[in-house]
DNA sequence: CGATTTTGACCTGCGC
DNA sequence: GCGCAGGTCAAAATCG
């Protein structure tokens, strides 16, 4: 890790003075020492095989969760410096949708309330980038299974944002009482039978309504890897992963996808922009929400395996509240298959709870790995409701750093 | 030449 | 049952 925040210092100072060299070089000095302290406090005990060192682990565990929680109760300086340091760092190079956004574009979710969203929310944003988080997105949830987004087109390729995954169109249709057609896609993963409509606002000729249906039933999220091949709980398969900026930068509106650098022999990409850290941010929210519904968790397709990392009671997102990284680990066909992240696929987890983690040695995870409950492969009906189609994962360790650092080498 | 888009036809659900 | 609107299919056209 302690490479990739040198790698990551020295994207920073060769690409410009995006953040304060000063502030940046505080923060992750901070980050570093607490992760240092977070995994010699923890690993203190792990080379003990004794069910008591173990028994040990987790008291120590449970104690520091339970102190820490007090100590933000008791708002301790460091904390406070710390978490004040993250949120600085994250309003300097993040002007998108905050987690409070998110939570209130969300709140309907969680109230089961399938009215549409107020077409009013839109996301804060100071520039304009139809990426899979683009500015003035509006997420409104239609009827189970199927949410709408409003964004921005910003005039781009006719104004189809780039969400990540590869959809091919298979039929268009003039809608009454609307000058502009609908266009209806449908991914291009023969596993999956995500769909989407793309219209225009009638009232808002930039603005693009776009409805997802179903869940994309692979998630290869590989742009959000790109630091779990630096972090010292990278996996084989998630240090294949790289992130891809070009699937999240790009403004195509069916974007090219590429296969695993690795898998091409192409120099490692550079660091993503900001809006894979939306991204990250995104996903946070949603595994953190997981842990606080009731729904029934869901089987996941077999041969995806979905890496959350252990959302830290310590854990920062930018308002401060616990979040936690996400890293996912795909087969290599899946990559192969290419796509990305998507709101879409956000929000459902939502309503997917986890089974209570289990402690296994020092590690605390979710168990066990999803596989799909469909008796053909992968649960040909993208009618499935999100508890029928995936699922979650294990936890890594639950003493990672305050703010993942997946999280924050994706940020640098 | 394979992948993707276009576009008219067909299917389905719903209201009357 | 009929008509309408929305969604999907599939052959042809286009693209890279």
């Amino acid at each position: 890790m302690e490479g990739a925040m040198q790698e990551s210092r020295e994207y920073w100072r060769d690409g410009g003075d995006v953040v304060g060299e000063e502030l940046l070089r505080e923060i992750l000095d901070e980050i570093a020492a607490v992760h240092s302290n977070s995994n010699s406090n923890f690993n203190s005990n792990s080379n003990s095989n004794s069910k008591e060192a173990e028994e040990e682990d987790e008291r120590e565990y449970f104690a520091a969760a339970a102190a820490d929680e007090q100590l933000q109760v008791e708002a301790p300086c460091g904390r406070r410096r710390r978490e004040s340091m993250v949120n600085k760092l994250i309003s300097t190079v993040y002007s998108g949708p905050t987690i409070s956004d998110i939570e209130s574009a969300l709140s309907f979710t969680a109230a089961g309330d399938h009215q549409l969203l107020a077409d009013g929310h839109n996301f804060a944003a100071s520039s304009c980038s139809p990426v899979v988080f683009s500015p003035e997105k509006t997420l409104s949830k239609t009827m189970e299974n199927k949410y709408t987004l409003k964004m921005k087109s910003c005039g781009n390729n006719g104004g189809l944002a780039d969400d990540g995954y590869k959809w091919r169109k298979y039929g268009q249709k003039s809608i009454k009482n609307s000058p502009n057609p609908r266009s209806y896609y449908r991914c291009t993963n023969p596993r999956c039978n995500a769909k989407k409509q793309v219209e225009r606002a009638v009232d808002e000729p930039d603005t693009l309504i776009v409805t997802y249906e179903g869940l994309h039933l692979h998630y290869t999220y590989s742009h959000f890897l790109h630091s779990t091949s630096s972090s010292s709980s990278s996996t084989t398969t998630q240090q294949q992963l790289q992130p891809q900026p070009q699937m999240m930068t790009n403004c195509k509106k069916k974007p090219k996808l590429h296969l695993h650098p690795l898998l091409h022999d192409d120099p490692p990409p550079p660091p993503p922009p900001p809006e894979m850290t939306t991204m990250m941010i995104m996903q946070s929210f949603s595994i953190q929400q997981q842990q606080h519904d009731d729904d029934q968790l869901l089987q996941p397709a077999a041969d995806d395996h979905l890496m959350v990392q252990a959302p830290p009671d310590d854990c920062y997102n930018i308002n401060g509240s616990s979040s936690s990284g996400l890293m996912m680990s795909l087969d290599d066909d899946e990559q192969a298959a290419g796509a990305g992240g998507l709101l879409e696929d956000v929000v459902p987890l939502l309503v997917r709870r986890p089974p209570p983690p289990i402690c296994n040695n020092n590690n605390y995870y979710y168990s066990p790995a999803t596989t799909c409950t469909s008796d053909n492969e992968y649960g040909s009906s993208a009618s499935a409701s999100p508890s029928s189609s995936v699922s979650v994962s294990s936890w890594t360790t639950p003493m990672s750093p305050c703010i993942d650092m997946a999280i924050l080498s994706n940020i640098f």
